[in-house]
DNA sequence: GCTAGAACTTACTCCCAGTAAGTTACTCGG
DNA sequence: CCGAGTAACTTACTGGGAGTAAGTTCTAGC
């Protein structure tokens, strides 16, 4: 049976690398991070445990490496978004709306990222930090771009509001996929655009 | 010794159940959810684990337990300050406020609260969701307080800036905690506020 | 005192992350 | 073609923690 559906030779180390990662990335998804045991994903590889952990360390390595890739997509797509925008207005825009779009079109991708909370202990936590921090960081660059030059915010206030946007995305995306009829990614991204655009021209320096 | 220090009669269930309750929040605070195991608690109340099972069911709904309880305190608190403001913009400011002040203020609440995200899969994931259900609700309505009545949201942005705002906080509240030097509760609620303010006067009808 | 039931315990099972130590297959120099 | 070296991989375990079955002890009320 084996020898007929998986004559399952071996691969050199990236190759296999890559089969044991979306692997994970797919189970991860379906069943959360509790849900799934590195049995479970060294089965479906068609692979024994300690491979996978000579390979990724810990099941919080394993986990990290499938955020980590899937934050990264997201992120180049959102960039990408902002990036191409016209001015700063349709930037922020364009940045939600891909944020949105993204998640609707990578399901299973969204089930991992939210999981990252999972991760709140432990050390994988700084990793998991890093990660967002990219997010916080364009985010941060937009809303610069966005603030009138002639009336700097500190970096307090930046950091701020860069959180604040980073928090409303995440729990929107949360809700919408919980949401029996969630509205539709350019709705919600212009409601956002429209809750926010007006105070990020309004910012005092305290 | 145990006559000594501890000569631990039988409690009857209310009394015995609160004081499960009450180690459990501490060390689930300490050590976070991950971190704590039900053998631990039970040592740290004096008394076997099956009872702690008996009485709370699962780890979860132990955990749930003392979730329910502070999230019940905090939104106490907010609600409380909300109500008291003189009017729809005090009432964002002071809203805002009381909620970081509070996180400030239980430090070790707050942990317990944040390791929620541990439970963003399994069967706990709709009580979590309930209890933080009662937030959007409060938020809703100070949204439709804020939302100039000749111009009416629909029920869908209402929601949408619900969901953001207690994102938003959320976010910021992690943050804090984890900046070496976060701003004071003042300019993370007036940075908020002005963030906010003018945007939910001007939310349109798509 | 005696009994009914609540409060509580001992002593397990099972599951899963992680590991020690060994085995098999590929590769490259001769 | 052949042996040696190494990368790829496995079997068979440990340890710890969640959860439980089956009792045992205290106490309240008669």
């Amino acid at each position: 049976m084996t020898s007929t559906t998986t004559p399952k030779r071996r691969r050199d180390r990236a190759a296999r690398e890559r089969e044991i990662l979306e692997a994970a990335e797919r189970i991860f998804g379906e069943r959360g991070y509790q849900g799934t045991s590195m049995d479970d994903v060294a089965a479906q590889v068609g692979v024994s445990k300690p491979l996978i952990y000579q390979y990724y360390g810990s099941k919080d390595g394993l986990f990290l490496a499938c955020l980590a890739r899937l934050r990264g997509h997201l992120l180049d797509t959102v960039a990408d978004a902002v990036m191409a925008a016209a001015n700063a207005e349709d930037a922020l825009y364009a940045g939600f709306l891909a944020w949105f779009r993204f998640l609707d079109e990578h399901p299973q991708a969204w089930s991992v990222l939210v999981d990252e909370g999972m991760l709140s202990a432990g050390p994988a936590a700084e990793a998991t930090d890093e990660v967002r921090a990219a997010f916080i960081e364009l985010i941060a660059t937009m809303v610069r771009m966005n603030v009138p030059a002639d009336r700097p915010a500190d970096d307090d206030e930046i950091q701020i509001v860069a959180q604040s946007i980073s928090g409303a995305t995440e729990r929107l995306a949360i809700w919408r996929t919980r949401s029996a009829n969630p509205p539709p990614p350019e709705k919600v991204a212009r409601t956002l655009q429209d809750l926010l655009w007006q105070g990020l021209h309004t910012l005092k320096s305290s």
